[in-house]
DNA sequence: AGCAAAAATACAAACGTTTGCACAAAAAAC
DNA sequence: GTTTTTTGTGCAAACGTTTGTATTTTTGCT
């Protein structure tokens, strides 16, 4: 059975397809009557309007890409859900892609999309991603680009980020109140603006406290696995008493390794970890963390998009947007007698 | 500055339209000579092929869509990846969708996708859903769907589904082997067929090995929270000295619901769980629990969808595939005196 | 009733491909 | 050397919309 298209229901009224294409989009030319026949008969005739074919026409289509490094992520996955809560209810879905955290990958979906003729593209990078030229192509073609979490000047366009620098200040400021005085630290790569900054926010709260900065920071160790082995090396190479992980599944691997060598957190290491991921809260002990607003940062986000996507907001002028952080406290950073934070 | 068309090309040659549109499509009506000088002008002049026109000529777009649950379940997002590897070496992108549980936000986005005229549609019902009627529209307009997972018969096409029946089985069994009597079970909605086997592989295991099967059955108890509460319930209302739970989350919230009530698990209680999320191996105890091959399951979903939309597979011979699952025997089902299993 | 202005509709071109058919040139067959 | 076949291109229509402009119809006024 063919598909009903806006020329048969034009036929079947004995109007032209101008007509019902002007009812259907609710332009105010056609009149109340025609238009209120032609919407009846659409529903009759169980019309579904091909927006392959509006896309051609317009030049864009009704389609947002997202890229994101993994869609499992905690954070990821509320931040997509958040965006479709805005983009769904003003006309536009969402085509997901994943970059698995490769740069060449991650290109292939940008192209991919710009191919697909996207109204807009929302994007959290790989960690490999070093090369911006893709997005010099979706500037050309005026298609705007929104940067969300994992950001790089390099890209034109807005960008919405957390609150990287306060999420780890406070943080470690905690565990210094809590007594610990040598704080370690688990990073992910320092090419990647979050990693930077959560950095910056441990350096300057061990500075303000007059502590120590140098006793131990690896780079890398953002999974479990590699939290774990860069703890052990830690034990190794250095004295401390606590360790500011960048991310929970790093955090995750250090309590295992320090359970494993015999050290029990929080009486003898204090343990902070970032992102909130759901586990946090029920493992044993219970992870101290900092959480990100996944839902406000989509928000923002898709808002931002919009608004280029409507040309309220020139591309060129690319500003920043940062959303608040909030810490956690919880059992891996409390010791017994130091309660009283 | 407008983007490159293959009129553009073609004018740049001294060709048609036509000729360059086999040239790139390796169409061996064209010379090899025409169709290097195409492609290599194609390249020169940053062609991007608009795959909305092609896809509206061609009435099918290089798109598949995909609707689930929820894209950050460990299992969901691990199928997404898997029919990923599959689908875009063969040429196609992927439309991720989420129903968030809800029936008619799956209704909605299988329209979405119907009106974006996807190649085909992989999809795993939302636990409410209870009309089906939008799958007749997709197989009006012949758009293939595969359903994976959480399938319903009333839907035309391939079902790829996991061995619930065996896993339930293997996980009572087990704790059978490990001396415990009196297993209760915290289920789903038995509406779904992914809970049905699994009560059903529960009971044939019980019955087998003649221990009573109406120790306590709690539908509806799948999050942290209701398998918290239904646990309470449990243990007010019955005798029982180990949980059968149909998710992890469930298996969850049993666990602290026990741990609440001074019941230590596995010595006093045992727990199975089902899905094998990430947090299952880090928590304490460890969790015993099924393992579905989310790859395997992908991978078959994918081909099988090929295979429709190449026409080789009619829709109407529906058949079903299962995917077979694994029992990880972990802590929370070790009691210390039967080890021995 | 007559005319201008306003409102509603029709006409037709465009968006960028793909593809059946026609056609010319080259190659093969007789 | 003519006819047939093969091979490579061109032509033009189609896919289903949207939209600027032209045309018709209605409305409001005098």
């Amino acid at each position: 059975m063919k598909r009903t298209t806006i020329i048969d229901i034009a036929a079947a009224l004995g109007v032209t397809p101008s007509t019902v294409s002007r009812a259907l989009a609710g332009n105010p030319r056609v009149s109340e009557l025609t238009r209120d026949k032609v919407r009846e008969k659409a529903l009759e005739m169980g019309y579904q309007p091909n927006v392959v074919a509006a896309a051609l026409r317009r030049g864009k289509s009704d389609t947002v890409g997202m890229v994101v490094p993994r869609i499992n992520r905690h954070f990821f996955s509320h931040v997509i859900s958040a965006v479709e809560e805005v983009l769904n209810p003003a006309g536009f879905n969402l085509l997901i892609c994943q970059s698995h955290e490769k740069a060449e990958l991650e290109k292939l979906a940008v192209q991919v999309l710009l191919k697909n003729r996207v109204a807009g593209i929302i994007l959290s990078h790989a960690l490999e991603t070093i090369d911006f030229s893709v997005f010099e192509s979706a500037a050309r073609e005026k298609v705007p680009v929104v940067q969300f979490d994992r950001v790089h000047t390099a890209v034109a366009g807005p960008r919405i980020t957390n609150d990287n620098f306060s999420g780890a200040y406070l943080a470690v400021k905690h565990l210094i109140k809590s007594g610990y005085k040598r704080i370690a630290h688990l990073t992910g790569s320092l090419n990647i603006n979050v990693y930077q900054e959560r950095y910056r926010g441990y350096k300057y709260a061990l500075e303000e406290a007059g502590l120590p900065i140098d006793i131990g920071v690896m780079e890398n160790s953002i999974t479990r696995e590699t939290g774990y082995e860069s703890t052990l090396s830690l034990l190794q190479q250095t004295r401390f008493d606590a360790v500011f992980c960048a991310g929970d599944f790093a955090a995750i691997g250090a309590m295992q390794a320090l359970h494993d060598k015999g050290l029990s957190v929080p009486s003898a290491m204090g343990i902070v970890g970032f992102a909130n991921e759901p586990f946090s809260d029920f493992i044993t002990p219970r992870l101290s963390t900092v959480e990100q607003n996944a839902h406000d940062m989509g928000h923002l986000t898709a808002k931002a998009l919009i608004r280029a996507i409507n040309g309220k907001a020139p591309m060129e002028a690319d500003w920043e947007e940062v959303v608040p952080v909030r810490l956690l406290v919880r059992d891996s950073s409390m010791r017994g007698e130091t309660t009283a934070y």
